[in-house]
DNA sequence: CTGAAAGCGCTTACAG
DNA sequence: CTGAAAGCGCTTACAG
C-alpha cells in the first residue's frame, strides 16, 4: 500500500514535535518510489511503464497503471529531463515589439501550425517576447540549460543580438531555426524563407500590366529581410522598357510592420506624387493603413489608385476591397521549421529551405 | 586545466577504436565539474559561486567565474529544478481559439506587465494556447511535472476542463492563478478580477442621463464571467424611473468578443430597432464591429447613435471617434496575478482580488 | 571559507 | 520479464 502521498503525515518526514505534531504535513509529491510500492514491484519496472511500457507484463503494468492513478502520480520533469536530456518545450521567440505580436496577424497563421505539429512530436509550444537583450539572453540561456528544447526565431532585426547569441550556442550543439532569412550574424542558423523577392518584382509588373504608371512601394524597415527583398523586388521590375513606357516608381520605407506607418507612408507618398496610380505595401498591415489613408483622402481603390500587399494573412481577406497580396506559405514554412528543429536536436547541420510565394489576384488592383 | 570541455574528445568518454579514433566527439557539454577542475576548487565552491558566491572567498569566486566564461558553463537546467523544485518558466495560459489571442490588443496589455515584473522574480513568462481538453492536459501535466512554477489562466470559458484540473492541481501544491472571475468548477482557484458589473451599471446609465431612450447592448459570451456580468449591469441600470421616462432596452449576445460578432450583433439590433439611439457593447472590439456596422448604415456616432465599448484597449482610442468605455487596471491585475502566484508557490491560499474600472468618456457618446 | 558526501527523482545498462 | 545499482548534474547540510 502507497505511503502517505501527500495525504496524510509522513513517518518519514522528520522529527515529530510532541503537541504541535498536528500540524498538517506539507504535501509531499509522490515519486516513482511511492508507485513501485504501491504497485509491488521495483522502481525500474514503473520507470519502463513510465516509457512505454515494454519488457513489462501486462499484470505488472496495470498494477502501475492503476497505483499511478490512485496515487496521482506525475513523473517530475526534471529528473526525467536530467537523464534523457529533452524538456518537450520548444519556444517560438518573437524578437519584435510586444504590441507588434498582436496587431500582425502573420505570426498567428504560423502559431497555428507549430500548435498543431509539436504535440506530435510530444513537444508543446511556448510563446515568448524577447525584444531587448537582456530578454533575449534570458531565452538562449534556456535554450543553453536544457529548459527548451529548441528555438524557432522569428520577426527578427539584423542586428539583434540574439543572432549571435544562437551561433554560438548552436557551437555547443543547440537547436535553433530562424523563419525568415537572417541578416548579419544569423547567416550561419538554419532557415526557413520565401522567394519574396521573385513575388515582389511578380507583383509589381502586375500592376505595370494593367496600366498602371506611377507606381509607388511602401517598404518594410531595411534592417529585415523582407524589408530589403521586397524592395529589391520591386526595383527590379522597372527597366529601359518600363521607363520608356513612362513608368516611375516611388520608395517610402516603414519604420514597422504597423497599420500605423502604413498610413504614414502613405500620406507621404501621396504628397510626394499626388497623381500616384499604384501602391505596393510590403505588408498587409502596411496595406491596410494605407487604404484608410486613400479612402479618407477620396482615392477610390482600384478605380483611383490599385493597392496591393503581401502575406496574404486575413486583413487581405477581409479588407474593402479585398487586397491583391502575395501568399506566404506559412503552413509549410511549419512543417519545415519543425523538420530543420528536429534535424538539429539530432545533431544534424540541414540545409535552408526556400519556399515559393503565390500571387492571389483580389479587386485591389 | 580544463578537460576537453566539448572541444576534443574525451578521455573518460569510453573506448578509442583504433583506427576510427578520429570521428569527432560529440560536444559534451560542460558540466560544474569542469568548472571545479578548471577553477581548481571543488564542485561545491563553484555551485556556491552559481547561488549567489555566499561563504566564497574573492579569489575563488574570481578563479570560477573566469573558468566558467572560459568553458563557457552553463548550469544544467534540469539538475538544478531537481534540487531546488524551482525552474523559473510561468506559463500565461490562454483557453481561447487561436485566432482570438491575437485579434484582441486586451491580452496584450497583461502580457506587457507580467513580462516586466516575472524578470523581477527570476522567472520568464511564457504563452501558451490551450484551447481544447487535451492541450490544457498536457499544459497542467506540466505545471505538476514541475516545468512551470505556475500558471496564469485567461480567456478561460465556464466549462473548460482545465478548470477542474486546475483545482485538482492545486490540492497537490500547485500555483494556478486565474485573471478574470472563474465560473463553474474553478471557482476556488485564486483570481484577480474587476467589477465590471458596477462599470457596465455606470456606463449605462450614463446613456440614459444623456438622453438616449432606446438602449441596445452587445454582450459578451453567456459563459464567460465577462459576459454575464457585464449583461447584469446593463440590466441594473433601468428601472421604474427609467420605465417610466420611456427608456427601453435591447439586449443582444455576441457568441465570442470578435469583431466579426459585433458586426452581426450590431446588425441584428438595428433590425430589431430601426430607431435605437445608443449601444453598450461588452468589449472595444466588439464596439469596433458595432462601429463599422453604424458607420454603413449611415448612422452618425453619437449624432444618431451613441455607443460605448469596454477595457479601454488601444482599439477605443484609436476608433474614429474614439470610444467611450470602461478602463480594466491591466497593469494592476498584473502586479496582483504575480502577487497571488507566489503566494501560491509559497503554499498560501490568497484571497481573491477585485479592482474598480474606471470610466473613459470620449466623444463617441 | 572549503570539501567530501548524501540526496533530489528519474533512466538505463546489467545480470538474472 | 524483473530488480539492484550506477549515474544524470546539480544543491545542501555537515564537519572542519
Amino acid at each position: 500500500v502507497a505511503r502517505g502521498c501527500g495525504t496524510g503525515p509522513t513517518l518519514a518526514a522528520g522529527p515529530v514535535w510532541g503537541r504541535i505534531s498536528r500540524v498538517p504535513s506539507p504535501p509531499r509529491t509522490p515519486t516513482i518510489r511511492d508507485v513501485a510500492t504501491a504497485a509491488g514491484v521495483s522502481r525500474s519496472t514503473v520507470s519502463r511503464v513510465l516509457n512505454g511500457g515494454d519488457r513489462v507484463s501486462p499484470e505488472a503494468a496495470a498494477a502501475v497503471t492503476e497505483a499511478m492513478r490512485r496515487i496521482s502520480y506525475v513523473a517530475s520533469h526534471s529528473a526525467r529531463s536530467l537523464n534523457t536530456r529533452r524538456s518537450g518545450a520548444v519556444a517560438l521567440v518573437v524578437a519584435e515589439r510586444q504590441e507588434r505580436l498582436f496587431e500582425d496577424p502573420t505570426s498567428s497563421v504560423l502559431v497555428r501550425g507549430l500548435n498543431e505539429l509539436l504535440p506530435r512530436h510530444d513537444q508543446t509550444l511556448y510563446i515568448t517576447l524577447a525584444d531587448d537583450e537582456r530578454s533575449q539572453r534570458a531565452v538562449v540561456e534556456q535554450l543553453r540549460s536544457g529548459l527548451l528544447d529548441g528555438i524557432i526565431l522569428t520577426a527578427a532585426h539584423a542586428d539583434d543580438p540574439i543572432f549571435a547569441m544562437l551561433v554560438e550556442a548552436q557551437l555547443a550543439g543547440a537547436a535553433a531555426v530562424v523563419a525568415a532569412l537572417p541578416l548579419g550574424a544569423g547567416r550561419k542558423l538554419p532557415h526557413v524563407t520565401v522567394r519574396d523577392q521573385t513575388a515582389s518584382r511578380l507583383l509589381t509588373r502586375h500592376l505595370i500590366d494593367r496600366g498602371r504608371r506611377r507606381i509607388g512601394i511602401i517598404a518594410g524597415p531595411a534592417d529585415t529581410s523582407g524589408g530589403r527583398r521586397r524592395l529589391a523586388g520591386f526595383r527590379s521590375a522597372f527597366d529601359k522598357r518600363t521607363t520608356a513606357a513612362g513608368v516611375t516608381s516611388f520608395v517610402t520605407v516603414a519604420k514597422d510592420y504597423s497599420a500605423y506607418e502604413g498610413e504614414r507612408a502613405m500620406r507621404e507618398l501621396l504628397t510626394r506624387a499626388r497623381d500616384l496610380d499604384a501602391v505596393f505595401a510590403a505588408s498587409d498591415l502596411l496595406a491596410t493603413g494605407a487604404l484608410n489613408v486613400l479612402d479618407r483622402a477620396g482615392r477610390a481603390v482600384p478605380g483611383d489608385v490599385a493597392l496591393a500587399g503581401f502575406d496574404d494573412s486575413i486583413l487581405a481577406r477581409q479588407a474593402d476591397p479585398p487586397l491583391t497580396t502575395a501568399r506566404i506559405p506559412f503552413d509549410r514554412m511549419a512543417v519545415e521549421l519543425v523538420r530543420l528543429l528536429h534535424a538539429r536536436m539530432d545533431g544534424v547541420h540541414p540545409e535552408p529551405v526556400v519556399l515559393d510565394c503565390e500571387l492571389i489576384l483580389r479587386a485591389s488592383t
